[in-house]
DNA sequence: GTAATATGTTAGTAAGTACTAACATTCATA
DNA sequence: TATGAATGTTAGTACTTACTAACATATTAC
């Protein structure tokens, strides 16, 4: 029994200690008798929450599976500066992934073995997000902010410099990233950028 | 006994076989038996060549594991012109990538598993490829080319832009980017970051 | 040709895994 | 207090897995 955290009811502590499980051990690696004592659960309560440990699988991909959080952005950000805004992203960016890191991890182990499924998050997670943030390039150029590129092209240079920052971070274990250097690579990313899209 | 393609010797198509399998189902998804039967060998032959499968897979990772290709490039790039110079990195870089795409699978899937190992080849690579991109953007500072930027996080930018591109790539396993995009998506990112960084 | 070496065949073991059956216990609520 | 729902306990099953033993066969070197 162990600790009874009275607030999450069963089927909540279960999800979310697979997530954690999943995603540091692998769908293989992660077995039902540990996610059950981690949950601190019975093995058998844990099947008859879910039927197979496959459907549970499933139940966390779509439990913690997000959507874009961009676009609630755009029209906060339209009136600010190009770099202030460009930041803005960038911050918003990097805090997502880092709310989603298990989710991300998944995704990066287990792509093939769960294709489709995986291809489905993805594209409703980052696909979606270059075109928002292509949308406002787009209505930067008409205003004459930014010279004529590509704009979901640009998008993906900007988004991925950031999530390549992102993997690098989780990468590296042992000698961490300090926090503080967020703060110094984004100014220099955002400023390349800027300097490299403006008029 | 199947194809007996004569040229390789055992322990080679033995190791071969494990890359391809261990990227595609993970080190514990992929089993013996079935390497050992792809591989065209008795199981056990297997287990005389490597004496755990533990084993195997630290050999595969010291076998495919890579050093810097930039390094031989630089002397060659370094009287080009810069957007050329920058384009001709680039694309070393998305081939080295794409050479072995295996292993970078792996390192994804296995980094919690086998955090020492893979963290260490991961900056064999990746980490040193970018101090080598980062003297190179000095050189160019001290030449009066770029403007005055952190060298290395230019380089993690510039190299990040890409290995997002072929990590989305790797991703979309179903609507295939054409081989074509990459030649659209290269000008312009290279176009962004040279503009980003020049004086 | 003979000896050594690498490989194959067959069979098996010990351990772990997802999942189930049967019955007991807790706990909220009426 | 009584009832029903959710959970726990114990035991077990069928299957898979890494890995081994013992012996047979092929291949190579001299």
């Amino acid at each position: 029994m162990g600790q009874k955290e009275i607030s999450l009811p069963t089927r909540g502590k279960i999800l979310e200690t697979s997530l954690k499980l999943f995603s540091t051990k692998g769908f293989l690696g992660a077995t039902t008798k540990e996610i059950a004592r981690e949950s601190g659960v019975a093995e058998i309560t844990l099947f008859r929450h879910f039927p197979s440990k496959e459907n549970l699988f499933e139940e966390v991909l779509n439990t913690y599976s997000f959507l874009p959080v961009l676009k609630g952005l755009l029209p906060e950000i339209a009136a600010m500066q190009y770099e202030k805004a460009l930041t803005m992203i960038a911050k918003k960016f990097l805090d997502t992934l880092d709310s989603r890191k298990e989710m991300i991890q998944i995704m990066h182990s287990e792509a093939k073995r769960y294709p489709e499924k995986i291809h489905k998050i993805y594209h409703g997670f980052i696909e979606e997000l270059i075109k928002t943030l292509a949308s406002y390039f787009h209505e930067l150029r008409e205003k004459g902010v930014v010279r004529d590129f590509d704009a979901e092209t640009a998008a993906r240079a900007f988004l991925g410099m950031f999530f390549s920052f992102f993997n690098a971070r989780e990468f590296d274990m042992f000698k961490k990233y300090k926090g503080s250097d967020a703060d110094k690579i984004i100014p220099e990313f955002v400023s390349i950028f800027a300097r490299g899209t403006l008029k």
